[in-house]
DNA sequence: CTGTATCCTAGCTGATACTG
DNA sequence: CAGTATCAGCTAGGATACAG
């Protein structure tokens, strides 16, 4: 918890959050990055499955866009059936730290919220 | 970089992820939560002007959310123009993990994206 | 200064069906 | 299996004006 950085704040930090949030919005984007990051390697229709409730097209849309943001890399795989592969690429990769930092607080808040509710 | 984590993966980790943006949704909520932080206390108008781009009507309606999620705290001031001071909540604060990584991140995304220009 | 209240639209999103 | 196409609804978000 760095304090140092929350003294006479900048611009210039806020303006960053907001640019990762720019290429990381889109309500499945994070949750694509994570299942192609906790999996390593995943095809399409796996992606399908681990995101709750994202449809086919949406899926493809958000790939599209994290594709040209070079965070995942496409691959068709020479198979019988049409299979292709996303995996993250170099600089992809480095998100992993904000990844595990949004599942450690989304776990502890999921925790805090039915807390609410039991009270 | 923790690996460990990616074996497996689930889809509980996949949800927390989704969870955390689900409440940090909304275009301008992290940059509002950023300029907080990053000044630990702060008002309306100063918000206004931290987070470039923003209108007073989405300010306002983001604080409010925030505030319902017991991320930051209001505090009406008792001075002769009304005056607003927000600053995080106990909880808010456990955001500032991911805060600073977003930020590191943003900073360095943009020094990649100037560099492909320069190509 | 700190909001609310309207009005309005781009584009996000879901559902469904279709293609290679 | 991995998408694309189309249609249509919703709503996030901007502009502007007003209020306490």
């Amino acid at each position: 918890m760095t304090d140092d950085v929350c003294q006479k704040g900048h611009k210039k930090e806020i303006m960053a959050v907001h640019d990762t949030m720019d290429v990381l919005s889109g309500k499945w984007k994070i949750s694509i990055i994570s299942s192609i990051c906790y999996y390593n390697k995943r095809r399409f229709s796996d992606i399908l499955n681990d995101v709750n409730g994202i449809s086919n097209k949406m899926l493809s849309k958000e790939l599209k866009e994290l594709e040209m943001n070079k965070l995942i890399k496409r691959t068709v795989l020479d198979t019988q059936s049409v299979t292709v592969q996303y995996q993250l690429t170099e600089y992809g990769k480095t998100l992993q730290t904000i990844i595990n930092d949004l599942t450690d607080w989304g776990m502890k808040h999921r925790k805090v919220i039915i807390g609410e509710k039991e009270k």
